[in-house]
DNA sequence: TTTACTGCAAAATTTTTGCATTAAC
DNA sequence: GTTAATGCAAAAATTTTGCAGTAAA
């Protein structure tokens, strides 16, 4: 079975001899059962509700440690802001954006996935990550 | 034939009421002439050398007329920089990124495009555009 | 002349860092 | 005791805007 993320970053954690704290805990645990593609500010903003003491420095820092152990990733929909997903190891999240409303919805294809290691291959490239979105107007802004 | 991204551009403009601009064409030539993917920044720093009374706002305000006229389209690469590239209308591109050495290499690929439109249609989205980025390593960093 | 464009500098955003203090090991 | 983490506030880096002067239509 898998391991969680919230091992995932211990284990991370310790392999790098940092400390553990009260604040990277309540960070973690609001990132994990918060939604998808929050930024820096909006998670600050939502942890800080709960814990007024914690400062956006810190929860800057976090995510970027998390980025680091593999918990999530960075992404960018252009509008401005870096954004952060969860991410399992070996998992990829592809991405629809409604341009007018801003909902995003998630996907996964494994034949896309299976073509890109091919595309890949045939330039000589190994690949890492990729990230795919696909930009348009939902079902809902359509109607 | 296809209009090139200065008809495309010139008729965008006149639809729109612009003016015509010695530094607009300026931005225009060394645009249309220069690499792919250059920022705001870099592409200033360029036209500055041959045209140093350009300013970067005007760079800057010119470049998202490309973007809006359909000659180009803004990109994160996640280096915390804007870019630009090239777009001929109905074109796609889409990336291979050394995550060394920085290298970009453009592909297409057909079979790629119907399966996202597929999984577009599945989700009930119009598609405007998509952005499609593969990060590795590539053939000389690995070699 | 009327309207848009330019260049400058200032403002607004967002990301990143320095440092004294605090907390974990 | 050492070493790292925190929170604040300041600094950097980018993007965006206001405005007076300039140039195109």
């Amino acid at each position: 079975m898998k391991l969680s993320k919230k091992q995932i970053f211990q284990d991370f954690a310790s392999s790098k001899g940092l400390k553990s704290t009260k604040q990277r805990d309540t960070i973690l645990d609001c990132f994990l059962s918060c939604d998808q593609h929050l930024s820096t500010e909006e998670l600050y903003l939502k942890i800080k509700k709960n814990s007024p003491g914690i400062g956006f420095a810190t929860v800057y820092r976090t995510l970027k440690l998390f980025a680091e152990s593999g918990i999530a990733r960075e992404i960018q929909f252009g509008d401005g802001q870096t954004r952060y997903e969860h991410l399992q190891a070996g998992e990829h999240h592809d991405h629809l954006v409604c341009k007018r409303c801003g909902a995003i919805v998630e996907f996964e294809n494994e034949t896309i996935e299976k073509l890109q290691s091919e595309v890949a291959r045939d330039h000589g490239f190994t690949i890492i990550n990729h990230k795919l979105e696909l930009y348009g107007i939902c079902k809902n802004c359509n109607s």
